[in-house]
DNA sequence: CTGGTCATTTTTTTT
DNA sequence: AAATGACCAG
């Protein structure tokens, strides 16, 4: 290794951390697996360890870092822009990107070893959805049992294993999954005869390239000498066939990661990837960092405590040398709007009086239903708040509908877009015109795109239909024709914003909202503009499009197509994480999925109630998924440096039913002597329910209602057996019912009752009015 | 063909 | 509670 950079700046890459912090970054070759817990300083040592590699003679277009989303992957870059000096040779070029966006980069340039059009279109969710919707029709299954989500969901789940429609036939075996397979064929043909790739696609087609064509492997192993990956415990099975084809040259593959922050394990992401590292590599380092530098003591032996409670989990220590600091606070509420209501008292006098900024506070729920009531007080308040949506603004109508038109203009064969738009806003082509158009297509096994760009060609087509298709397709060459006239003229990045422009403008969205003065329709119009100005911000990636020695090649200034596909490219995977602005002076609201990886002075967590967190889905089945919601948990709580609220109401609307809730059982797991408990429930007289409304009004009362403690508390509850599974009760609104299942809890059992009137509830056996009948 | 109303449903989490 | 889908009158 010969040394470029002088050994005092070496050094000062490991000033300030830990022994064995300091062997993570000083840890060059071969396989390195570091267990990086909570606040245990991980990034800086990412960062240090690719910044130390490039000093010793690396050239930085050699290693590649791969994070899960945009601002992980932008933070990274700009950490070791920081720390790699200016002078350092070979410095350019490194390559940090998220996993989708790098097998995008791969698959468009090597898109004919992949087999596929190298300006495919990526469909999101909805697409996706739509898709599935199709394929489900064309299969003839009726969509009462085979709702699209769960069949795209037993797709998605295929493609992470690596399975393609062939081969998830051939190993389905029953019924349903043979269904599904049929439908999964016909999704294939759709996707491919729109030329798009959905998610899953991205990282299953990057798989199988590098798995398959050699000569494509070869090369980026040659290209990538040293391959970093974050959050490696959220890595699916295709994400670990890609980075593994990538490293199996060299081995210098360093992953880093921590169980028990795993929470995608409904995404597919394989907690065994990094429980086995050292199984696939047996000669790996592992670096387990337990030391947190970022919360107060309390903070973190409340999550080291609950954490302890998942069995399946490899032991490892955390703990600080931090003072105690303040306690975490469990605050028992009337209801949601009693809880947000104290979530914004305690956050406004964090500001005021311990001079907590704003953006240094979050509130963090499982849900994203939780945020709108949340976002009611905050507003009405006046305590500035964003919330972390990223996709929420390109999943607005309108958005969407332009999106549509756009990508349509750059992938002309993108049917799911253009059936889209080429009613919207109404242009005269209905139903019934494309359902003619479309049963031609099936008969002539053309495609409806093709079809569509010769209207004159289709039998039985009226001539107003005929006349209208005609102009829709004039309006769309226009726009495509802005490529080949002013592309590369124009500045192509202001060609992009006129482009967009144009298409608001002709496509007539904008005169569809203009003429409406409802405040929705002018909210959508400033929706619209915000998407012109968007693409007026927006600035071509530079290109690392580079030769195998790493020097960058040359090539042709892009044209206005060029940029549009790279600014889709953009707006489709954007992430919720991503819009976090740290610069932001606002209190962030987001979801615990979001916020793994942030820190925040005060954090507040909402809904600690069974059913919610852990979330009801969860709470049924073998137990893995109930760790994974208590890892969600700790994920929240590590969040927090040196304020932590946990609240949780007593009475909770859902689905626009009024329910009482039942206390999660993450609060019980908490150490209690590092916590404390409120009861505002029962003390917070000033708040009140609208009188009469309140449904457990006289109960509560009576009951000394919420009055949660943990541990010992209510224990003979516990033992509550009047109920027995089994036996019938009568409730006072629901009338006789039978006892399905009795759950005891030391907070008071619950059981499970089946009522012919309205279904099955969960009630508490002490609240519930129950009486046994014979 | 269009635009409205009424009924029905709700994958938690996301690249 | 809200968002989608089915259905029906212009």
């Amino acid at each position: 290794m010969n040394t470029i950079i002088p050994n005092e700046s070496r050094t000062e890459l490991l000033e300030g951390l830990t022994d064995a912090q300091k062997r993570a970054v000083e840890h060059l070759d071969g396989p390195l697996l570091v267990l990086a817990g909570p606040g245990s300083g991980k990034t800086t040592v990412v960062t240090r360890r690719i910044a130390t590699i490039i000093a010793h003679g690396v050239p930085a277009w050699q290693i590649l870092a791969l994070t899960f989303t945009n601002k992980a992957a932008g933070e990274m870059r700009e950490r070791i822009d920081r720390l790699v000096p200016g002078n350092v040779p070979g410095r350019r070029g490194l390559t940090v990107a998220t996993f989708h966006s790098f097998c995008v980069r791969i698959l468009r340039h090597y898109a004919s070893f992949a087999g596929i059009s190298e300006r495919f279109t990526i469909y999101d969710a909805a697409d996706q959805r739509d898709a599935v919707k199709q394929a489900l029709g064309e299969a003839g299954l009726s969509s009462g049992n085979w709702t699209p989500a769960s069949v795209a969901g037993a797709i998605s789940n295929a493609k992470n294993q690596l399975l393609d429609a062939a081969a998830y036939a051939s190993q389905a075996s029953d019924f349903y999954t043979r269904s599904i397979a049929r439908a999964f064929a016909i999704y294939e043909r759709i996707l491919k005869s729109n030329d798009a790739l959905d998610f899953d696609d991205l990282l299953l087609r990057a798989a199988r390239l590098l798995r398959e064509r050699a000569e494509v492997r070869e090369e980026l192993q040659r290209r990538f000498q040293y391959i970093l990956i974050d959050e490696y415990q959220d890595t699916n099975h295709a994400q670990f066939v890609i980075a593994h084809s990538l490293a199996a040259a060299h081995t210098n593959i360093c992953v880093v990661g921590d169980p028990d922050q795993s929470i995608y394990g409904w995404r597919g992401a394989d907690i065994r990837n990094i429980l086995e590292f050292e199984t696939h590599y047996p000669s790996a380092t592992i670096i387990p960092l337990g030391r947190n530098f970022r919360s107060t003591a309390h903070i973190v032996r409340a999550a080291a405590e609950l954490i302890q409670h998942n069995a399946r989990r490899k032991h490892k220590k955390l703990h600080t040398e931090l003072a105690d600091g303040e306690k975490p606070q469990v605050v028992i509420c009337q209801d949601e709007h009693h809880e947000a209501s104290l979530i914004v008292d305690r956050f406004r006098a964090l500001h005021d009086e311990a001079s907590i900024a704003w953006k240094d506070m979050a509130v963090l729920y499982r849900v994203n239903a939780l945020s709108r009531v949340l976002e009611e007080h905050f507003r009405d308040s006046g305590v500035p708040y964003i919330i972390a949506r990223g996709t929420a603004f390109y999943d607005r109508k309108e958005i969407k509908d332009a999106l549509a038109y756009l990508r349509y203009v750059a992938n002309p064969s993108d049917e799911v877009s253009l059936k889209r738009i080429i009613n919207t806003p109404a242009r005269g082509i209905g139903k019934t015109t494309l359902d003619g158009i479309e049963k031609q297509a099936v008969l002539g096994r053309a495609r409806l795109v093709d079809l569509l760009r010769n209207p004159a060609a289709v039998e039985g087509l009226s001539a107003r239909a005929a006349g209208a298709i005609g102009k829709f397709n004039a309006m769309v060459d226009g726009w495509r024709a802005m490529n080949e006239s002013g592309g590369i003229l124009l500045e192509a990045s202001s060609g992009l914003a006129e482009l967009v422009g144009r298409v608001v403008r002709e496509s007539g969205l904008e005169a569809l909202y203009r003429k409406s003065r409802l405040e929705e329709d002018q909210e959508r119009l400033e929706n619209l503009e915000e998407l012109v100005s968007a693409a007026a911000d927006f600035t071509m990636p530079e290109s690392d499009v580079t030769d195998d020695q790493g020097r960058p090649l040359d090539l042709p200034e892009p044209t206005v197509l060029d940029v549009l596909s790279a600014f889709l490219e953009k707006v489709a995977l954007v992430s919720d994480a991503d819009m976090v602005d740290p610069a932001n002076g606002a209190v962030t609201l987001m979801t615990l999925h979001a916020a793994k990886g942030l820190e925040f002075d005060a954090v507040a967590m909402a809904g600690l109630e069974q059913n919610l967190l852990p979330h009801a889905r969860a709470t049924q089945g073998d137990g893995g998924e109930l760790e994974e919601e208590r890892r969600l948990c700790f994920v929240g709580i590590t969040r927090a440096k040196r304020h932590l609220m946990m609240t949780r109401a007593a009475v909770r609307t859902h689905r626009g039913l009024r329910e009482r809730t039942i206390p999660s059982q993450f609060l019980d797991e908490l150490p209690r002597e590092s916590i404390v408990l409120s009861d505002q429930a029962a003390v917070d007289e000033t708040y009140a329910y609208g009188g009469d409304d309140d449904p457990f009004g006289d109960e509560r009362e009576a009951r000394g209602y919420g009055s949660w403690s943990p541990r010992t508390g209510r224990a003979a509850a516990g033992k509550d057996d009047s109920f027995p599974v089994g036996c019938r009760v009568r409730h006072p609104k629901f009338g006789i019912g039978l006892v399905e299942a009795v759950t005891p809890r030391p907070a008071g059992s619950s059981a499970r009752i089946k009522f012919s009137s309205v279904g099955t509830k969960t009630l508490i056996l002490g609240y519930a009015k129950l009486t046994r009948v014979e």
